[in-house]
RNA sequence: GGCCCGUUGGUCAAGCGGUUAAGACACGGCCCUUUCACGGCUGUAACAUGGGUUCGAUUCCCGUACGGGUCACCA
């Protein structure tokens, strides 16, 4: 067989030879130890939390090396691209933090342009860049054309359709189909010219003679030594289209770009044979591989399940919506890739997560359950650090997309409204009452007239009339200008003149003695005044609300019971 | 079903041949406290299983079970 002529024959256009192409691409200039990793998604949607997890590594191990992260576009498979989402992905992974040096990046258009000497960055455009690998791979006589139909292939491989066929042979079916494969790599040059004369579209298959029985080892640089089967399988190297498959573009892309590391979910692992033996074949340097763990959630059974897309917790646009801060969505995230984050950021409670030195070595080799009450921790403690007026400028952003009657509420008076966020916040130990956005309408919607209402929500156990009384009393002796102190006094003198004790102290030591105890008497007021049985502490809120606002709730209390 | 990966408390996980088997979250109790939130103290709770190797295995090897992934002209 004339391979030579079989590829001039499969390409006759592609007229460039490899080292022309090469050239074009010289060698990075990074100092030693530099990494080069990218991102590198195919545009089918949004972001979901199991792509910012190899994301996130990615842009760390890049940029914490003085190295590049770059972007590629992914979009070999045109039947699932979906319009805008590479768009989408980009500003939703610049939210998280995760910018690229280089690549597929976002013009002042706000469309996709190239950064960068490696592209273009999108698969779709570098067409003729894989077809000149893909000439030389067949003139070597390590691939070839093959003329069957998909419809041909799915009876071979009706198997595959995987759930109807629970009890089937599977080891039988997938012998026969790779017997049926084998007879495809029987072709004359005469037939290939036949075919292509009738029009007939072909795939380029890569040619396996490897033995699966004989095993590679490899080092992966999560999952450690790894033992695999060489690759036996005639792969698809070029779509009737013309299209790479992934394990092609990945090949010539990674190589060219001069990536260093490439960094993905291990439902890869099944794939790096292919990987492995298509390096060899083209010549390239393998690059170092770090397959990392999926995310998991638990179904509905009770099981393990990788996180996908339609669940909860998946859409990074969800964080959103709830009103997850990035920093702490980000936070969370290095939790679950280092383990010892957490003691670290304890250590250096001040410093951002970017300063926290990325370790490959404590990466989990297995995989990880998502946890809403770890992320609400985390991010309740981000949320606490902030001062009042970053609290108010991040939830009035969130409330003007989420929650406009909230939004036009709080931000009337923004001083006001800072006052609020100022309660507790600021010392050593600050309130943590917000774990997310969403929060804040429930914590602060009785400092609004607007989202407040009177209403007698005084447990059964409370006695009415005392209830009144404590009232009636606090507001002839209400004094805004008081003192904690002073204010508090006059609260335990209500409590003394209607038999509840107002040291707690004493109350313990003989609680029959008393009708109850001050702290009745503070939810008295209390409930009148937030309508709530919780509350930031009374005298900070009284204060804000002014001594109008205090005594017409009162007021209209009293007169409700 | 073949192949590959994994398995320490409810969750995330330290550990890398000898430990009273850390810590964080969650949960319970106590303290502080006018409620809440915070903070302090404290409690329940784990090495999937059977064989080896070894003076000694959570740690190393083999098997079993269980879980996950994958088996496309998708990535």
């Amino acid at each position: 067989m004339d391979y030579n002529y079989l590829a001039d024959l499969l390409f006759p256009n592609v007229k460039m030879t490899r080292d022309e192409l090469e050239s074009k691409y010289p060698a990075r200039n990074l100092k030693e130890g530099a990494k080069v990793t990218r991102f590198a998604p195919s545009p089918t949607g949004f972001v979901h939390f199991g792509g910012l997890f190899p994301s996130t590594v990615g842009e760390r191990l890049a940029h914490q090396s003085g190295g590049v992260f770059y972007l590629r576009i992914e979009d070999t498979d045109s039947k699932r691209e979906v319009e805008g989402a590479a768009e989408g992905l980009i500003k939703t992974l610049a939210k998280y933090g995760i910018n690229f040096d280089e690549g597929a990046i976002l013009d002042e258009n706000g469309s996709i342009s190239d950064y960068g000497i490696y592209g273009p960055y999108k698969q779709s455009l570098r067409g003729g860049i894989y077809q000149v690998y893909a000439k030389q791979l067949v003139s070597e006589g390590k691939a070839y054309p093959c003329f069957t139909t998909e419809e041909e292939l799915d009876e071979l491989q009706a198997v595959n359709k995987k759930e109807e066929i629970k009890n089937t042979d599977w080891q039988a079916e997938s012998e026969a189909k790779r017997a049926e494969m084998l007879e495809r790599r029987n072709f004359t040059i005469e037939e290939v010219e036949r075919h292509l004369e009738l029009g007939h579209p072909f795939v380029l298959r890569i040619l396996a003679n490897c033995d699966p029985n004989k095993k590679i080892k490899f080092t992966d640089l999560v999952k450690g030594t790894l033992e695999i089967p060489e690759n036996d399988e005639d792969f698809v190297l070029l779509k009737s289209d013309g299209i790479p498959t992934y394990h092609f573009a990945h090949a010539v892309d990674d190589h060219l770009m001069g990536t260093t590391h490439v960094i993905r979910g291990e439902e890869w692992l099944p794939s790096l044979a292919k990987h492995i033996q298509l390096f060899s074949y083209l010549g390239f340097k393998l690059p170092k591989y770090m397959h990392i763990a999926q995310i998991m959630r638990i179904d509905e059974n009770g099981n393990k399940k990788k996180l996908s897309k339609r669940d909860m917790g998946a859409n990074m646009d969800d964080y959103t919506s709830m009103g997850y801060c990035p920093d702490a969505v980000c936070e969370y995230v290095m939790t679950l890739l280092n383990s010892n984050y957490e003691e670290w950021h304890m250590q250096n409670p001040d410093k951002p997560y970017t300063d926290f030195p990325f370790n490959i070595k404590k990466m989990s080799t297995s995989g990880c359950l998502f946890d809403f009450a770890k992320l609400n921790d985390v991010s309740k403690n981000v949320i606490s650090r902030m001062s009042a007026d970053k609290v108010y400028t991040l939830s009035s952003e969130w409330a003007k997309d989420f929650d406009t009657e909230l939004y036009s509420v709080m931000t009337a008076d923004p001083d006001y409204t800072k006052k609020i966020f100022a309660i507790g916040r600021g010392g050593k130990k600050p309130r943590k009452d917000l774990s997310v956005w969403r929060d804040v309408r429930p914590y602060i919607d009785f400092f609004f007239d607007e989202l407040f209402e009177i209403k007698n929500s005084y447990p059964e156990r409370f006695d009415r009339k005392d209830i009144k009384v404590t009232l009636s009393e606090f507001v002839k002796t209400y004094d805004i200008h008081d003192d904690m102190n002073t204010w508090f006094d006059k609260i335990k003198d209500i409590a003394d003149m209607l038999g509840y004790a107002s040291d707690m102290r004493a109350y313990k030591e003989n609680p029959d003695a008393f009708r109850g105890n001050v702290s009745d008497i503070s939810m008295f007021i209390r409930i009148a005044v937030t309508g709530k049985e919780n509350s930031p502490d009374m005298y900070s809120v009284m204060q804000i609300l002014g001594y109008d606002r205090i005594i017409a709730r009162i007021e209209k209390m009293i007169n409700s019971l």
